[in-house]
This record gives structure tokens, sequence and C-alpha cells, in this order.
DNA sequence: ACCTGAACACCGTTCAAGT
DNA sequence: ACCTGAACACCGTTCAAGT
């Protein structure tokens, strides 16, 4: 990727660029989730012949995993960075800013959910949250086992809201959603299964982000338990 | 696939079922992800013709949501469904008995992760679920919204744990995986991601299944300061 | 150095034909 | 009803050739 740039070019010059293609790579993917990105279809959309995709990167996993650091790198941190907020609000903004990324790209989640999280972005994001909870009083071992719950928790639940679709394409809103879910419960299903209908109604009183949010407090709260000495700042 | 057995059978016998169908696809799941686990790939270890699959199952992804139903249906659930048991002891059988037989089939979590979760098994697990925490003194609305935080943790540090392995085949060891975790982070990034680095170290000193533990219990931690009055039962 | 056409070894799925 | 051979429309990737 790098060794060309500094040398004296000879031979024919690049027609296009790593970001062209992912670009490319994003709207299929976008449009039917993994599967309808394949090389010949990016390869077609950035108009060259499909093994030129290979010039810029080594396989289609090099595609797919740049294309995932490049997701985490777009999500917002402004407020997540600003360490005179109070580290609920800062915790409480990271986890929001990465599930609306995830949610305006949710036929990329599969692959997020199953990207090795080494990339210079991840690693960075990882490196910020440990940080925070430092900043709120954890100690370095609890800080550590306690990043691993909030991202445990924000991948496990979006990975939940996507796979409820049907197929990839853009995810429904919110409302539509909510809906989905207590019809498929409550259909035919209320007399086998009468607590996970009763829960589909309850749900479906409040708007999904909010109970996302309801389950990072009660995380948080669980997390400050241990350390009874870290302040609240609710 | 039910309505051939009550009636008069003419032209050719079976040759098998949908259960030997299912154990091909396991074990090349198993071998090497889902990726590996073609439908002609599974035709040939059960000795047919690739079309012959198509009798058994519509399609491939219904061979893969029928696989993961199985997977759901054998985890053992009884220290989970023991009533007698305090309920923090039946969430965490219940927990590491998903988590470890997740762990024996690591290939099949990328299914497991984007399957929509509406099969029987996937809605009776819903189901218990919701009962146990019914039963532990939390209203209905905050029994669906706790069942929710908890699966989607479980999930999501199962799927963190499997992106982390290089291709699927067998998950090694957790004492080769936490010092391989170790390894990739102190070996050249210490400097760039220094709190990163001093959380591998330190979780290093725990055995993953406590750092797994340890998240599901503040998490229980959390969900309990919401209703003072249940019993902690710990 | 980058791009191309052609090829290789695969896919999932369908269809007409056999028993 | 179940299985087969053959085919269709795809894949990711490689290789020799052109500029």
């Amino acid at each position: 990727m790098l060794e060309s740039t500094g040398r004296g070019r000879r031979g024919r010059r690049r027609i296009l660029s790593e970001d062209e293609i992912l670009d490319a790579a994003l709207t299929l993917v976008d449009e039917g989730g993994p599967s309808a990105a394949s090389v010949r279809g990016i390869a077609a959309r950035v108009g060259v012949a499909p093994n030129a995709v290979y010039t810029y990167f080594p396989d289609k996993a090099a595609v797919f995993s740049a294309l995932v650091e490049r997701l985490l790198g777009d999500v917002n941190h402004d407020v997540f960075a600003d360490r005179t907020q109070p580290w609920r609000r800062r915790v409480e903004s990271l986890a929001l800013e990465l599930r609306q990324q995830l949610a305006a790209h949710p036929g990329a989640v599969p692959l997020l959910i199953s990207s090795p999280m080494n990339g210079p972005h991840a690693l960075a994001l990882n490196e910020r949250v440990l940080e925070l909870l430092t900043d709120a009083g954890l100690d370095s071992a609890d800080a550590a086992r306690a990043s691993y719950l909030l991202i445990a928790y924000v991948f496990g639940s979006i990975a939940l809201e996507i796979a409820g679709v049907d197929k990839p394409g853009s995810l429904p809103p919110e409302t539509e959603r909510i809906a989905g879910r207590h019809r498929a419960l409550s259909t035919a299903l209320a007399d086998r299964y009468p607590l996970s209908a009763a829960a589909a109604a309850t749900v479906a009183g409040y708007i999904s982000t909010e109970q996302y949010l309801w389950g990072l407090h009660r995380l948080l709260d669980g997390i400050i338990t241990t350390s009874p000495h870290v302040p609240d700042s609710r």
C-alpha cells in the first residue's frame, strides 16, 4: 500500500484508490449484506476488471476488514472524548454513536461482529474506553474487565437487533421493527410462550433505544458496585 | 418435512434423515466455519448428489437455521430449570452452559449470532429466562428488559471471543488464547496503546471464564439496583 | 506498476429424467 | 417420493500478457 508512493513511478498510473473500492463495497453491503458484495460486483461498480481489485487489496477478506476499520473510524467521538463531561454521559454517548453508526449500515454488522478488532481504530476505541473508566475511578484490573463487559453488551445488543431483520437491505424504522416483533410473537405463540409474548408487549411500550440505554445503565450500576467509592456522576 | 410420514408411501424410500444432513453440516462447520459447509460438501459427506439435499431442506439457509436450533436445544438446562436453586446460580449455570456449547462449536458462532432467534428452542430459552427473572422478584417490564440485557451480554462476549481467533477450526485452549491476546498487544503496540496493553496483561492473570462471570455478576448487580427488594441470593 | 482476458476450481439452485 | 446427471449463472483467485 505504501511502498509505491515514495518511489519514482513507472508504468501505468493508478486509476482508482482504496477508498473508491471501499465505497463500492459499502454500497453493496448496505444493499444486500456481505454476500451481495462480491469482488466481481465491486469491480463492476468501479468500472474495472474483477482481478484489478487485487492490486489494491490482497484478497476479499482484506477489503472487508478495511471496511470495518473505516466504519469504526467514522464513529463520532466528540462527547466521548471530552473529559470535562461526566463519565456516564461519555459512555452513553459512545454507546449511542456506535449503535447509530451500525444501524446506518445493518448489512455490515455481520462483518463487524466477526472481525478481530485489531485494527488501529478498534484499538484506539478500546484504549479510550479504558482511559475513561480509569478516569471514573476504577483500578486498572476492574477497568479492563468493565471495558470488556461494556463492549460485549454493545456488540451483543446490536447483533440481536440486526438478527431479527428478515434480510439485509436497510433497517426498518424503530416503530416498525417493534411492531414486527410484537406481531411475530403474539400471533399464534402467546399460549405457548406467554411470558415472551407479554415481554414483547411491554417492550413495545418503550422505544428500543430506551431499552438499550436501560441495559447500559444497569450495567454501569453493576460496575460501580465493585468500586464503592467511584462517584456516580448521574 | 412432516406430510410424507403419515401417507401411504409410494416411490423410493428416503435414504437418509434431516439429522444426518445436520450432522454432516456441523462437522464441516466445526472444521472450517460456515463457508466450509457447502451444500455440495454436505451432500458428498452423506453420499448423495448435491441436489438431493433439497429433498430435506428448501435451501442452504434452512440447513443452517435448523443447525442453530439443534445447538440451542443441546444446551443443558438442568440447573437452570431447577426452581429450588438460588436464582443467581441458575443464571450463572445457563450462561456457562451456553458458553460451553458455543465454545465447543466456534465455527457455528457466526451462524448463531446472526440467526433470528425465532425457532422453538430459542423461544423456549427466552421464555425460561423471563420465568426465572420473574421468580427472582422482578416485575414483568423489568424482567423483559433484563432478559434482553442478559442475552445481549452472553452473545456479545461469545462473539468477541470467537472474533479474536484467526480462522474457524477449533478454539485453542483458554491459556493459549490468553497468551495470544497478550502477545498480540504487547509486542509492538504497548507504547501506542498503553492501557490496552496493561489491560491485556491484567486479564491474562485471570482465566477468561472468570472474566466472563465477573461481567455477568456485575450485570446482575445492576439489574437488582432497580428493584431494591429483590433478594440477592448470592 | 497497473490493468486486462482467459482460465481454474469452485459455488447454490433448477430441471428433466429415471425408479 | 426420492434421487440422479446435466446445466445455469454465478463465485474468488491466478496467470500470462499487454502498456
